[in-house]
DNA sequence: GAAATAGTTCCGCTTAATGAAACAATAATC
DNA sequence: GATTATTGTTTCATTAAGCGGAACTATTTC
């Protein structure tokens, strides 16, 4: 109403609007809920559906909320609630597989461990909430570099690497390689690259239609986690990753 | 980079820039991110923090991601995805209470059902998820109502308002009477007034920045729920309460 | 307290937003 | 299936607003 102030507002306006009708809006139903007028409208609806704020139902004129909103608060969202929101899943892996679980998330151009859930047995984790994962040396950050733009992927290859053990990978195309075989597989492994002796799966975690924003996987000593197959932890862990998709997405 | 099209790249640019870094970004990290010169920049930033897109962390010049933002994705967020996230919770009530629980969301100008827990022993709930709440005739929509704009309430009370029982309250005087008590009784109760024999309870959910937006309550049949203390129902459904805007939020 | 860095304001230039109106494409009605 | 009503798209002269270099102020650093 009062569109005093910048087009900035107008546009605000017309995200409220959309964003209050779980359903979408067609231009003239935008039209009466901000009362701007028609060619405006649709000048505005296209502008946030080029830079997708919007996106439209089926193919019709029905505008609802984009994914790169999504994208937005996954990413600004504060580790606190991301934890409580995946914190029983995780649990469950822990009971299951009797190892510490993780979740890690994007965060500019690196991943950062976000939440973790240890066997009782065990007195310390491997992976601190917080703790910068590296893209070269860590399941975690690959599983979700893999899925990532090149141009961002090489942007996280700018920083320097550290070899954390003998066999830690530090050559930039070993790494392009590795992620390679990420996208192939569908899973990160990381075998004594970060910690030594220690052993570390993660898969992919999709959101909606924003992409790659997260990873879980399992981390322990070497010695206890061969006891399993590759590919039966790679199972349940896409499983997790699927109901973690689900909760954090709107699947 | 290629900035071609109108100003909402640009905005769209410094969202994603503020957003991929969880700490927060002055205007010359902002600057440096973006590749925008600085008065742009300064600009941009006090539009989108003048339409609450971005707020400044403490009081320093550190942009987060703002609360508008977050009301955006929660009124737009898929009923499914917050069925899962509250879920656990109303399992959690009903186990205790041992009365169907549910969780209501403001949608526009109306609150709809969006996820309910029922008794085993129960077959069918009185609220389904998806039901339309009325704003005169149901608990969970005058736990959220009650704490809206007065505009919005009154958009709402334009609305034709069906006398269900002979203790519906249609009249438009006694349903501002009724927001009021629950403004300062700090919930809601309804008795018979939408279905019949039936009574029920909603205490509101705020929501970070972004106020209530949603509401959780306990329904069920006057005879079995009356054995409880009104005061010792809001109490255990404002824990619920606070549990759910710590889940929602990041508090 | 001098120097460097970060943030704010100014202002002529230019571009892009504006919205009424004409036009096109659907949907509704007869 | 022709007519009417409604919704979506395009146009264009007018106008407002974004633009960004530069000057200026506040803050931090040494």
């Amino acid at each position: 109403m009062s569109s005093a102030k910048g087009i900035l507002f107008r546009y605000a306006a017309v995200l409220d609007a959309i964003a209050s009708s779980p359903n979408g809006l067609s231009l003239t139903e935008t039209m009466h809920a901000t009362g701007l007028p028609r060619g405006t409208v649709h000048r505005l609806l296209a502008s946030l559906h080029d830079v997708g704020y919007l996106a439209t139902l089926d193919n019709r004129k029905i505008y609802v909320l984009g994914p790169r909103l999504a994208k937005l608060l996954h990413l600004g969202a504060s580790p606190k609630s991301v934890d409580a929101a995946v914190k029983p899943l995780l649990d469950g892996l822990v009971e299951r597989l009797g190892e510490t679980a993780f979740v890690a998330r994007l965060s500019g151009d690196r991943v950062e461990s976000l939440a973790t859930s240890v066997p009782n047995r065990e007195g310390q984790a491997h992976v601190h909430p917080g703790r910068d994962m590296p893209i070269h040396a860590a399941a975690s950050a690959k599983a979700i570099f893999a899925f990532q733009e090149p141009s961002l992927i090489e942007r996280a290859l700018k920083r320097k690497r550290i070899r954390y053990t003998d066999d830690t990978r530090v050559d930039a195309r070993q790494v392009r390689d590795d992620l390679e075989a990420v996208r192939r597989k569908g899973y990160a492994v990381c075998s004594n690259e970060l910690d030594p002796g220690v052993l570390s799966y993660a898969v992919p975690v999709n959101v909606a239609g924003a992409g790659v924003l997260y990873s879980v996987g399992v981390v322990g000593l070497s010695a206890r986690l061969e006891r399993y197959e590759e590919a039966q932890l790679a199972l349940e862990l896409r499983a997790a990753a699927d109901s973690i998709s689900a909760r954090l997405s709107g699947g």
